[in-house]
DNA sequence: GCTATATACTGAAACGTTACAGATTGTCAC
DNA sequence: GTGACAATCTGTAACGTTTCAGTATATAGC
């Protein structure tokens, strides 16, 4: 037995986890035939395909990542980068789900960045490109001019958002149609015959800020209502603020008898408002809200809701990272969610 | 110039991330040299250690993950094991942040693996142990006799537990003292002369649906209340079948006067249950819930509340996690947190 | 002046993978 | 029989890191 021989025998015997080494010991080929035997490339005889392939299952080789990583520079990584204080709860949850959905059966591992409000949002994404640490991004609170993503297309990385851009560059996104949801609440509320509607919208860097105001602005004269003002919060504000703010507002002579809501979470928030002001729900004003889980009917019932999925959200933004990492064009892998209709109540049976 | 210093140059050159061999040029030390400065190994001088410490500073170095994964075996990566659907939804974001924020100044990435209803909870586990995918594993849902944390303890892979086994092996765990809720909470329904309680338990696979029974009836024979049996779901049950086995519940003549719910999103279903058989919050019956963010009170005011920090046990988790990898002994890093008082609603100033 | 010993440093090897540049066959044309 | 060529396989090097086994120099002991 020669040196050589040797080696590889202390290697199959050992009890670690099978390597490219093993294989090729039990298969009695090189380590090279093996490695391309198993990602069916065309210089490999099919039989020997077939026979380094049957080995590998049996024993459960699986390739180490970090060789992977070290000798490619393929990390097999998407990273969420997430905000620490201002996702929605049910939207982090969601979406995480969301994207393992579609990386089950791929070789990706999820793995989140969160940062905080003091710092700035471009930190974590320099610390992944500069670090290489992952394949593809996907990230939240999506700006008109955001710096992230053109940060990102100027390193080359893989990303894709939850919401648009604007500034004439293309990449990956995945949005609600918050313009369509807008507009038809307010054509709901219209329909209810309410007239002097108030928006909480969502803050005012968020590109999908700008959507929702349009959609409300447009449908508002399309159906002859009118604005109550009520910028001075936003969803991103507290629950105690924006009740506040909503109980000061209903206490005016000048009340709005219609709220659109962005966010199920602040949406409670001016129902207590509402409430405090003494005023009462489906009676004094209505109110439409987006929510994510539906739970707002069981708040009250006489809430009006739209759903955003954000579980599909997920998927939809994880189909798009792999697909811009698998070599498709970015201007490709857009999608708008549309909102279903405007939904009230119904007693269960 | 021989071949030696060609290839350094030329690697100093590079427009790619700097390496120990960067360094190494750079400073006219060997790699070896290096390495070690960085880690402050006793036997580099100190002069060269700060010289060293300064450059790599000064351009940024950051050690190569998979460099170091492959020589060492160290991932620097914790993995959060979660179930897909019956998670409760702010724990996976809380316990996310919880975790982020304790891992932030140090080298660890957080992966989520998730895993779904139809699969083995062992599942997610193995392929992370087989695969050496993570330095250390935090699992939820544990069970009295959990195979995940046997597992992991025969394979010697550090984890903690949210909630704790009884198996008489000893693991890291954080847990919520919901023996303390649970009997709190009778003593607080039976302050406002309640005395016949249902309790909405957790489901029976769970550590803590015993805790939570003990309590709740140890509790009730100390304050001499008598059990309303309500059973037949859990808070792993659709908000729709809480519901109606509310309702139904509600409506017989032996109907409770008093609920105790271990999750807020199930509370939301028992006041709707409660309800629907027209009887009334604060009159009819009270009901105490956890709740692990503060939306309760704004969904009734009427609801009696304790809180669980879901952040607090991530980071709680990541801790003890970290501490394992560490070196410290398992059975130090076991963490309980005790509920605060019920409360009711204090209308805002 | 010599050996012993501590101090400060270094090259080579290895972790598991893939890419490059061959090497060995067999087949076919002529 | 020879050369050309395709088909199939192989060894070596490299990715960036740490560890092992040194090497060189200075200091101390006597």
């Amino acid at each position: 037995m020669n040196r050589h021989q040797k080696e590889k025998a202390d290697e199959a015997s050992g009890p670690g986890r099978p390597t490219l080494k093993t294989l090729a010991f039990m298969t009695g080929l090189g380590v090279t035939t093996v490695s391309r035997a198993l990602k069916d490339a065309p210089e490999i005889g099919a039989e020997t395909r077939r026979r380094v392939q049957l080995v590998a299952k049996q024993i459960g080789y699986r390739p180490n990542r970090a060789g992977v990583r070290l000798r490619t520079g393929k990390t097999n990584v998407i990273s969420l980068v997430l905000n620490t204080e201002h996702e929605i709860m049910s939207f982090v949850s969601d979406i995480i789900y969301g994207v393992s959905e579609v990386i089950a059966d791929t070789p990706y591992h999820l793995i989140v960045t969160p940062y905080s409000r003091s710092q700035d949002p471009l930190d974590p994404i320099r610390y992944l490109v500069e670090t290489g640490s992952a394949d593809g991004v996907i990230i939240s609170r999506t700006q008109p001019n955001d710096p992230r993503a053109r940060y990102m297309l100027e390193r080359g990385i893989p990303f894709a958002t939850h919401g648009r851009t604007d500034m004439g560059l293309i990449h990956p996104y995945h949005d609600f149609d918050n313009y369509a949801f807008a507009a038809e609440a307010v054509r709901h509320l219209a329909g209810l015959g309410r007239r002097r509607l108030a928006l909480l919208a969502p803050p005012v860097e968020l590109t999908y800020h700008g959507h929702t105001l349009a959609g409300f602005a447009d449908a508002l004269s399309e159906v002859g209502a009118s604005e109550i003002p009520f910028n001075t919060v936003s969803i991103d504000h507290s629950i105690e603020q924006i009740r506040m703010r909503t109980a000061q507002l209903m206490r005016r002579e000048s009340r709005p008898d219609g709220f659109i809501s962005s966010a199920a979470a602040a949406t409670l928030a001016i129902v207590a408002g509402i409430e405090d002001a003494g005023l009462k729900l489906g009676r004094d004003v209505d109110v439409v809200s987006k929510q994510s889980s539906e739970l707002l009917h069981l708040f009250r019932s006489e809430l009006l809701v739209v759903n955003e999925n954000f579980r599909l959200a997920g998927a939809e933004l994880a189909r798009s990272v792999l697909g811009w990492i698998g070599g498709a064009a970015p201007g490709t892998l857009q999608s708008l969610s549309e909102p279903g209709e405007v939904q009230a109540y119904r007693r269960p049976a």
